[in-house]
DNA sequence: GTAATTTGCGCAATCGATTGTGCAATATTA
DNA sequence: TAATATTGCACAATCGATTGCGCAAATTAC
């Protein structure tokens, strides 16, 4: 049988004090209140006895704080995304903080009402991948310390973290032009988000400066889902310019490249090379093994609430880009010239 | 400039009416508390002008009800639990509740305190998978709606969802027997776990009611994950009986399989044999192709949640078992007799 | 024209914990 | 011993929203 004391109120009675006494000793403000050793230990013993926890949710309201933070992200299926929640997480338990998950779906609808759901609940801070599309209901004046993930905004000043993805795909495309590809297919995610804008700007970039003809490479494609990656392969495939090398803006982009490309018999590299962005433990696996690019997906969650943290004590803080890293492999083939 | 209420007082004094009103027009109760459509219809008015949105901690502390479900499952970047905590988090939105979500870890220490802590919080639910090793900390006396999910217990009578472990594992064994394999190994994950006994308990029925002598198989490892399935493969690998087919008990520890052969320079399934538990999207890829069990994990989300809800309205329900999905691929090898 | 209803809304308590302030009882000082 | 200082703790307000109950004013009934 056991005897468990709901309330401040109901310990306090069994011990014929009054919940102040009781509050002040369960919160280790005991001396500060002079409270008497005697009095303090009868208190945390019977605090025990009677497994005794304070209600958080009136502590909350009295103390104006949640001890939560929002984590809102397009899709914790996908493991970019689930890799950062896992990181996210680890972080904040440290600090004795917990995680309300919101998925966005992608979509600007559900991220607004997400938003607003979440300011309802008082979080103390928000961690967001934002879709990208709109930015207003992201502004500074919601007063709630927050960090931006993955995606960003120039207009917008809350702080970010995210990898830099222009030099990534810069990387990788020049990384193609001289293994001797000239014609190179881009196939990307959802269009308006920061990160693919900058892996396209890198990919374009990259091909400038090697002097690649804007008419030799593509970029098409439209989410960042398998369904998209092969779609799009598929009609590359039958395009009269058929690419000699695909870029791969994620890895579900990656997967159903590999898909059609399974499908229609043709092999990586020796018909067609592959690059993707974004790292996955199988990649290495593959046959060919699949190069990619690298995010740091621990360090910008860890980063992420290390920044959040500094906003909450009122410090100044810097937005952050971390470096991909490059995994040759060996998904594209060397070509000799024409 | 944003005009804002920041309480249901500052809407209240904008009016010149009591917080009684506001609140009960808000609530939908205008008219079971005859407030005049004319008042109703100001109070609304001004409620959207000001941006009004009650505060939910103090309304979850009068309510006794926080509109949140917590999580628990032990590892959030494992793409199993992350497709579930996905189909979680879709039903659970359309009934206007949010998750905390906590990452166990696969320690029951973690367990003991992330339950606590969520209790504290006064959630209205709890899923969780649990790790198995202890079940009194879960036991029903807690007064909170529950659901098991993925993992449960005899002893503990909270209902629970997941897949039919022991039938998947029997099919897939069966069909290694049926191929030819007479020499199986199992590579387990975490021991203590639901998942994993009834697993290994569907290997070894399947490999007696099939007449393989005990000393043909094999089970061996100790946790879900790749570097589990690299080092026990590679322990398999010297031993002097080597097996000639693996069963991997999940996703993780089938890459870490993968990865060990293809280092020992092994083919699949030429020189071995495997099947994967776990169903993952790239397994299709593979050269060759992999044969696994699919588990139906959103099914378990859903069914989880719509359990959860019905227990909250006080009505019965039974626990179930979801079946399996045997994917036939090219990773198993027909063996001719010896 | 008066009594009985009905309409329309506000008072004050409540959820459970925290905290500024005050007031006895005890201890110290002179 | 009286005056002062210190010790030890409790009262009551507060966080913001909800709700049982009650009380005027307006309406209807007779």
């Amino acid at each position: 049988m056991e005897k468990k004391a709901r309330t401040i109120k109901e310990l306090a009675d069994l011990l014929s004090m009054s919940p102040t006494t009781v509050s002040r000793v369960l919160n280790g403000q005991a001396e500060k209140y002079r409270i008497s050793q005697k009095t303090a230990l009868l208190v945390q013993e019977k605090a025990k006895t009677y497994q005794f926890e304070p209600n958080q949710i009136a502590r909350n309201l009295r103390l104006q704080k949640t001890n939560t933070i929002g984590l809102m992200i397009p899709d914790i299926s996908n493991p970019f995304f689930a890799n950062l929640a896992r990181a996210v997480e680890i972080e904040l338990r440290k600090k004795d903080k917990m995680i309300l998950l919101c998925d966005t779906n992608d979509e600007t609808t559900l991220e607004e009402k997400t938003l607003s759901l979440l300011l309802a609940r008082k979080v103390d801070g928000l961690l967001i991948a934002p879709i990208g599309e709109k930015w207003e209901h992201l502004s500074k004046d919601l007063k709630v310390p927050m960090v931006l993930i993955d995606r960003y905004f120039k207009e917008n000043t809350a702080p970010y973290v995210a990898t830099n993805n222009f030099e990534g795909a810069y990387r990788a495309t020049s990384y193609l032009i001289q293994k001797g590809h000239k014609q190179i297919a881009c196939i990307q995610g959802l269009t308006h988000t920061t990160s693919n804008k900058n892996r396209v700007l890198g990919f374009r970039e990259a091909s400038k400066d090697h002097n690649l003809p804007i008419s030799n490479i593509s970029v098409s494609g439209s989410d960042y889902s398998i369904e998209n990656g092969y779609t799009e392969t598929l009609k590359l495939l039958q395009s009269t310019q058929r690419p000699t090398a695909i870029f791969a803006l994620n890895n579900q982009i990656a997967i159903g490249v590999m898909k059609a490309l399974k499908q229609s018999g043709l092999k990586i590299p020796e018909d067609i090379s592959l690059v993707s962005f974004d790292e996955q433990p199988f990649f290495e696996l593959l046959s060919p093994p699949l190069t990619s690019i690298r995010q740091p997906m621990e360090e910008i969650g860890k980063e992420a609430v290390r920044m959040l943290f500094q906003i909450m004590e009122n410090k100044k803080v810097t937005s952050n880009l971390l470096a991909p890293e490059f995994i040759e492999r060996a998904s594209v083939k060397q070509l000799t010239n024409p």
